[in-house]
DNA sequence: TGACATTCCACACGTTTGTGTGGTATTATG
DNA sequence: CATAATACCACACAAACGTGTGGAATGTCA
């Protein structure tokens, strides 16, 4: 619903927002050559009452992006033969990397040492970005300490106790005492390239 | 070398900074409970001269942090027993978040089907991250187009000839054709877990 | 001890910036 | 066709904000 107009406008609050300073409206004005303040408003305005960005009043640069504005990397899914890869329609999701930002201080990447969860793709020397967080439940990969040592396990919950089980037929199944700890939970694995 | 008091208003910046809006000199005043504009501008300075910040002229809300400031997603290596996991000691690198930002629209991730690449941990339904690039270097992992067929495979260079190799001994070798073309090089495999 | 950085204060000046009013012309939209 | 939304303008006002001056107490380090 957004005119080409709104659309550039967002495009360059976005832009500037991420680079860590949001414009004035004069600077708006600037950008998009026009002469009056007004006519900026007449812009923040309509992206307002159309949900995309949120205004603070009395308050210098206070632009603020709406979830429905944030800018997301498109995960592109299961492409038919004939079709442009990255065409629109292809588009399944997206991944919001604002939103690991919001969190950020939740989060930590552990190196996998060893190749004791294989049997679910983790491979030695991958890394697997962690939440913070105390509890875990039946199922979830977790990262724990035992006696001071750090490994990386699925979480098993059976006759009311916990048990941390490997992923590789090699290595056995560990009980949870009280001499261990979850430091949080497995939310994604990541391997890099080059 | 920043004392107690400098590195409280740095984290205070990062955490404004991060959340889309830098503050301005009196809301820092605020912050820390102090009442004069000029010792929020005694912080800026020094933090200034030490080279975390850089402070623009005559523009409000103008606080940027350098490098030396950014707090990057920590990559936690291997930790010895008896150490706490997140200690400072164990931080082996920084995964920059902000890098990904930069080069957004060279990025698209696709979801990964079928088993051609199990054998080095990329598994069915898997996310690999794609950056946007026509040509490749023998060894690369790369996104391709095999007349309207994407397709994630090692390229190889073998005898003047281009290959896509898929890492499972059930599949075989693919010559890269005028009929094939390549997409763009995988430099991340995400996984996500819940 | 002397030079220096740090951490605080008060107050005033001038610019930056958001706000508001009142227009006009063009382009949807039902 | 009429109403609403959009896209522009100029100008003025008041609040927000960075800047500057001058001073004082404290701690650090050679």
């Amino acid at each position: 619903m957004l005119t080409a107009k709104q659309k550039n406008v967002l495009i360059f609050l976005r832009q500037r927002i991420r680079s860590g300073l949001p414009p004035t409206i004069r600077e708006i004005a600037q950008e998009f050559k026009v002469s009056s303040t007004g006519t900026v408003r007449d812009y923040l305005k309509a992206l307002c009452t159309k949900g995309y960005i949120i205004l603070s009043e009395k308050k210098s640069r206070a632009i603020e992006l709406t979830e429905k504005a944030m800018l997301n990397i498109p995960i592109i899914g299961q492409v038919p033969a004939g079709v442009p890869v990255l065409a629109v329609e292809n588009v399944e999701d997206y991944f919001n990397v604002d939103k690991l930002f919001a969190q950020q201080d939740e989060l930590f990447f552990l190196r996998v040492k060893g190749d004791s969860m294989i049997g679910v793709g983790i491979m030695p020397d991958d890394l697997v970005l962690v939440k913070k967080q105390p509890i875990a439940r039946d199922g979830d990969m977790v990262v724990c300490r035992i006696d001071g040592e750090v490994t990386v396990k699925t979480l098993r919950n059976k006759d009311k106790c916990f048990y941390l089980q490997p992923e590789n037929k090699n290595y056995s199944i560990i009980p949870l005492t009280e001499n261990s700890q979850i430091v949080g939970k497995v939310i994604t694995a990541v391997r890099k390239y080059v």
